[in-house]
DNA sequence: CTAGTTGCAAAGAGTTTGCATGGCG
DNA sequence: CGCCATGCAAACTCTTTGCAACTAG
C-alpha cells in the first residue's frame, strides 16, 4: 500500500516499533509522536493501514468506544496467543506449544475452531500481581 | 436499580430471554422490540443497568465502533470462559473444568492470572465449520 | 401523589472523508 | 513533474444527557 516514506510515516513506525507490547489509542499515539509532528488524521490514515497490512491489530477496549491499536511484531506473534493484563496494558504471548495444546484441547472438547489472531486472553501479568491490586485511593494501611 | 417494571423493560427483558447465546448491537435490539415500542435511549439507559447489574455484557466486536450486547444466563456463566463464533455470533461456553485447566496451565506457565469474566475465545463453531467457510459470492460450483 | 422512566432532540466523542496543498521519487 | 500523503475542517455514527411529559406503585 504504502509507496511513499513520508517524515510521518518513519515517525509513527519508530514508535510503535519502540513499544511492542502496548496499547494506545490513537489520540495517545498522536501524543506520543507530539501534535505538531503528525495530524491525527493521517494516525488514523497509517493505522489502517498497518492494520490491513497485519502488522497493527486494532482492538477495543473495556466498555469505551475508543479503538486501541497495538504493533504486531510478526515472528514473535505467530501462533502465539496473547495476554494482555487488563491493569498495565501490557501484552505477553503464549508460547506456541501451549498454545497448540489450548487449541486441540477446545477443538476437542468443545469442537470449536480457535482463531489465534482474533483472541486474546484478558487477565493480570505477573508484575501487576505482585504488585499487588491497584489501590483504591492510595496504598492499604 | 431498576424500582419500577414498565411495559419497556419487560419487552426488552422478553427478548433478552429469548436470545441468551447471541449478541445484538443497540440499534438490532432496539429494532427487534419495533421501533414505535421502546425508544433507543431507553434501551441504552435499560441496557447500561442491566451490564451494571450483570446481567448482560457488553462487548466491541470486530473493527467497528459499536457496542454489541449480550444475556448472560448466570448459571450457565459461571466460572466459565465463553467461545464466541465469530461467523454466527453465537456464544457456546466452556465447561468449568475445562476452564479451570486452562486457568491453572495459564497461571503456572506463564505466571498471568486469567480473568473469566473479560476474556472471550473467538472462533468457528461446530455448525458454522460444517456449513463451510461464508461463500463469497454463492455456492462454491 | 411522588419518584422513577420514557422520548425527543441536542450534545459529545471518536473516526472518517473531501479537498487543496505539500512532498517523495 | 505526477501522484501519493498530509492537514484541516466538516461530516458521520454511535452513545450519552437534559428536560418535560408520563406512569407504576
Amino acid at each position: 500500500m504504502s509507496k511513499y516514506v513520508t517524515r510521518q510515516r518513519k515517525v509513527l513506525l519508530d514508535c510503535l516499533n519502540r513499544h511492542p507490547d502496548e496499547t494506545f489509542s490513537a489520540q495517545e499515539i498522536a501524543g506520543m509522536l507530539g501534535e505538531e509532528s503528525v495530524s491525527l488524521s493521517s494516525v488514523y490514515r497509517n493505522l489502517a493501514e498497518l492494520e490491513a497490512e497485519g502488522k497493527v491489530r486494532r482492538t477495543l477496549k473495556g466498555s469505551v468506544r475508543e479503538s486501541y491499536y497495538q504493533f504486531l511484531d510478526g515472528a514473535r506473534c505467530k501462533n502465539r496467543l496473547h495476554l494482555t493484563c487488563t491493569q498495565c496494558g501490557k501484552t505477553a504471548h503464549m508460547d506456541a506449544e501451549e498454545a497448540r495444546e489450548l487449541t486441540r484441547s477446545v477443538a476437542k472438547r468443545d469442537g470449536f475452531l480457535l482463531d489465534k489472531t482474533e483472541t486474546i486472553l484478558y487477565g493480570v501479568c505477573e508484575v501487576c500481581q505482585h504488585a499487588g491490586p491497584p489501590e483504591k485511593s492510595e496504598e492499604t494501611p
